[in-house]
DNA sequence: TAGTCTATAATTAGGAT
DNA sequence: GATCCTAATTATAGACT
């Protein structure tokens, strides 16, 4: 976690390994004092270092045994759902994960199609493209024209607001390039006549 | 350790105690499967919410039985083992999908500042940006210099090949707009002044 | 082998939703 | 609450002594 991102897996070098372990052990049982302290909360640890005969531990010997005690009391069933939340929720990282992946992949997408948008929009002709493109791009240029079509909107709103408050001077904003208004035309034509057909990109 | 410097000591507010107890459970864990993973120690830990009637346990209430056994010069138990390599092989899954999502956000990044460039180009203000934004733009636009003046150089090439094989007529690539011209000449100028203050986008 | 240093990775407190 | 975000703190890998 440092000048490197280590990868999580077995240290194979020896005297790397023995490192790591000295300073991890260190911070983890600071770890459990600080959470022992800001919530009065009871815990317990035992870690085995790989050739110690002793093994670390946390509070104190009588410590582990009081709390190891109180664990054992419980019946077995319930000791063995314990393990079950551990995995459902290492299960449910991994969810999450992948569902963060997906949502960036989708961005990543549609950021692709706006690229693309703007080099057909100056001359890169369509036959270079497949129907995935050609579906995704169409998606996007929806969106953006619907975009720009609630800022025109906004904009007419402002202006008729101001011609009420008496006759006030508010730049219009320039009319599009042609490019571009053609083809929010030919957008919106193609969308009232088929709008089902035009699918959000692959997520 | 973050907004604000916590002092170390019981948290009376009890929403705040549970919350931090929650967050800090779950990276202690993490700590505690780390340090297992990556020097292969037998390790063990009991946790227990105020008042919650079930205790956290890791790696699994076989698992701690097992190191607290041990801890007592009593035989380890093997069940530990393979307790071990689920979640270590659960973990990995998580890392490699973490993995994943930074380089698909690099990935994301680059697309935006090619967005960015254009935009630029077509007369967006640089007042506009903040400076993670000019550092990622800088690097992207180098990135496309580079680009270009490699299929420069190809195209001069070729023209020196077809020149040798008796004088043909190969078209000569157009210009490029003025305005990327001139930026293109503005980062070479840039760059080798100071090559070193352009950063990869971060990841 | 054991400390010290420091750049970078990881954790997390406090807000916002 | 739960979850996401971000700023700030903390932990630590690798280099050096």
């Amino acid at each position: 976690m440092s000048r490197k991102k280590v990868k999580l897996a077995y240290i194979q070098n020896h005297p790397t390994r023995k490192l790591t372990f000295k300073k991890r052990k260190k911070g983890f049982m600071k770890k459990m004092s600080e959470i022992t302290t800001l919530c009065d909360v009871e815990a317990c640890a035992v870690v085995y270092g790989q050739n110690d005969t002793q093994p670390e531990v946390w509070p104190s010997p009588s410590g582990v045994q009081g709390t190891y005690a109180k664990f054992r009391t419980m019946p077995p069933m319930e000791q063995t759902k314990t393990q079950l939340n551990i995995e459902a929720f290492l299960r449910q990282q991994i969810e999450k994960a992948k569902d963060q992946l997906r949502k960036q992949k989708k961005e990543n997408r549609e950021k692709e199609m706006s690229i693309m948008m703007s080099q057909c929009l100056a001359g890169r002709s369509l036959q270079d493209l497949n129907m995935g493109d050609l579906n995704d791009l169409g998606w996007v240029i929806d969106h953006k024209v619907e975009e720009i079509n609630r800022k025109v909107k906004k904009v007419q709103e402002e202006l008729a607001q101001n011609e009420n408050n008496h006759v006030q001077v508010v730049p219009t904003p320039p009319p599009p390039p042609a490019a571009i208004s053609g083809r929010i035309m030919h957008m919106q034509q193609a969308q009232s006549a088929a709008p089902m057909e035009i699918m959000t990109p692959q997520d």
